[in-house]
DNA sequence: TTAGTGATATCC
DNA sequence: GATATCACTAAA
């Protein structure tokens, strides 16, 4: 079944936890793409010193201000689209990255390229009829782990366990 | 280990 | 308008 708005509405590290292991699908082109999500990724609001947000809005970080369920797509390095879910209350700059799918798709820039997933579908809605995620009654070993690529935030930042896994 | 890549933010 | 930065990957 698909991932109602009620289930991205909540704190983004219960969001993200219960993500790993559930299946993203995308359709483009007449084309469906599923793979399910091995690893996810917190960045929890203006206080969190790794989310983009942290020092305050602007024309990009603004889609985190949005409501629970819209799209963030950034492009890092100038070559990969990585793709976040906003989550939490509206106004607030909370949103779990989508890091890895099972295969070989382990790694941000690897798995929105396996996807077909580029900027356009930023501000997008994860309820509507392009991209979502299912719930098919999957459940794993999960494993908590720091979070990676965030070597300009503080260290007790660094430090904390919002990454997730499924071994 | 390092080069490549381009949007964004921050400085003139 | 110019430059520095960056939630990464592939090649070596």
């Amino acid at each position: 079944m698909k991932l109602p708005y009620e289930f991205y509405h909540r704190p983004c590290l219960d969001v993200a936890r219960e993500l790993v292991g559930k299946i993203l699908v995308h359709r483009v082109d007449g084309q469906e793409y599923r793979l399910r999500i091995t690893e996810t990724e917190s960045y929890c609001g203006e206080g969190d010193t790794a989310c983009h947000a942290h020092k305050g809005r602007t024309k990009r970080t603004e889609v985190m201000y949005m409501d629970a369920g819209t799209i963030y797509i950034y492009l890092c390095y100038g070559v990969h689209w990585l793709l976040n879910i906003v989550t939490g209350e509206e106004n607030e700059p909370e949103a779990v990255l989508i890091r890895a799918c099972e295969g070989k798709y382990n790694g941000p820039g690897k798995l929105t390229k396996a996807l077909h997933i580029t900027g356009q579908l930023n501000r997008g809605s994860i309820l509507g009829e392009e991209l979502w995620i299912e719930d098919d009654g999957f459940r794993g070993e999960i494993t908590e782990h720091t979070r990676v690529g965030i070597g300009y935030a503080s260290p007790e930042d660094q430090a904390r366990l919002w990454r997730f896994k499924l071994q």
